[in-house]
DNA sequence: GTCTATACGCAGATAGAC
DNA sequence: GTCTATCTGCGTATAGAC
């Protein structure tokens, strides 16, 4: 059955109560693994709606989103690291999910997919107003981008020396520097029209 | 102890002895699973060091090595597959062991640094061929491109409909569009000075 | 080298007292 | 709601026969 490296007693203990306790309030393990999972699934899924809600351009909306899901991870390493002293990666806990019950799975992929077309949405957007490369397709890279920040925050468990939250911002201009637009939008491009249309128009005369 | 989802029973029934028997090869279960893991980082890093020396440029060798990333993980799979039908992600694997045995944690650490290290080179040496955007710090971007491809590795698990050896064309061009130079190096900067010179000849006389 | 038999502990889960 | 007592099953591991 569920998440089998973290025993019922573990549990019992880390809430004060002896373990038969914990079947008054759950039918048994696997409704602990679901609900548990739910509720992560749901504060995440609020925290990215805050975040895209409280931003306003574009840039600002994907930082905050990507922020989102980083300050997300911290608060349950710090929540976690309490007591077991490392931080906590949810991703294996995810898959764990995913694998053994169909339903959480679902749960799971729709909170991918809502995720990756949040990010498409700012994006197009972003695209809208030149501000990331026009020839990168939305889909692809707003599911490279989860991939990259999955990546690192995979990473940062291995490596304790790698903080996220301190490199922050160096993480943050590094992919500003890759999928930041190479073209100028059509300020220049009108601007170079006119160019060509004065030389056309010089080498007429 | 070591992995609780994999039992002496289900090791000792997949190569077709019995259980006790095991004992005569390992010493417990702590050493099936740290020879294990062993095992499969010696073969990773195996393949990424033919990876390195077959290949001639560096837009080939950075191929080449994310392709052998890639295809170790299908490889494992497939072998796998065959028993559970289900695509196995060894992340989890390395990050239980890194997190319940100080030895195995230092030699995935290693493992991380000299991929990492790897890359690095081969970016240096892209930049220098005016291949890679300069802007973007080595070790940072090598950094980078392992969480990018991790994180990828990672959701493929989780969605089958994401199958990275289909899509891998897809990915590398993407990647190429993010992290490609963005200036046209030296050689056709010393060809638009030839044309300006060219054309101040040309207006003088 | 591989087996049968067996020891012991801890897991999840239930019954029933307070 | 929380407890003590107890059940059952599976885990790792060992002893000793073939």
């Amino acid at each position: 059955m569920g998440t089998k490296k973290t025993s019922l007693t573990m549990i019992a203990d880390e809430i004060g109560i002896k373990k038969p306790s914990l079947y008054y309030h759950f039918k048994n393990k696997e409704e602990i693994f679901n609900e548990s999972v739910e509720y992560i699934l749901g504060s995440m899924n609020n925290r990215l709606h805050d975040a895209n809600k409280a931003s306003t351009s574009s840039k600002e909306a994907l930082e905050a989103v990507l922020s989102g899901i980083i300050g997300f991870h911290s608060d349950l390493s710090v929540f976690i690291g309490e007591l077991y002293q490392k931080p906590v990666n949810i991703y294996p806990l995810l898959h764990e999910a995913s694998y053994h019950f169909p339903e959480l799975g679902l749960e799971i992929k729709n909170h991918y997919a809502e995720l990756q077309e949040q990010l498409e949405q700012i994006i197009r957007r972003a695209q809208g107003e030149y501000v990331i490369n026009q020839r990168l397709s939305p889909d692809s890279l707003a599911l490279e981008i989860i991939a990259w920040l999955e990546g690192l925050i995979l990473l940062s468990t291995f490596n304790p020396s790698l903080d996220l939250n301190t490199i922050r911002q160096k993480i943050f201009s590094n992919l500003w520097e890759m999928i930041g637009s190479r073209e100028s939008g059509p300020s220049e491009n009108t601007f170079r029209k006119k160019i060509a249309k004065t030389i056309s128009l010089g080498t007429k005369w």
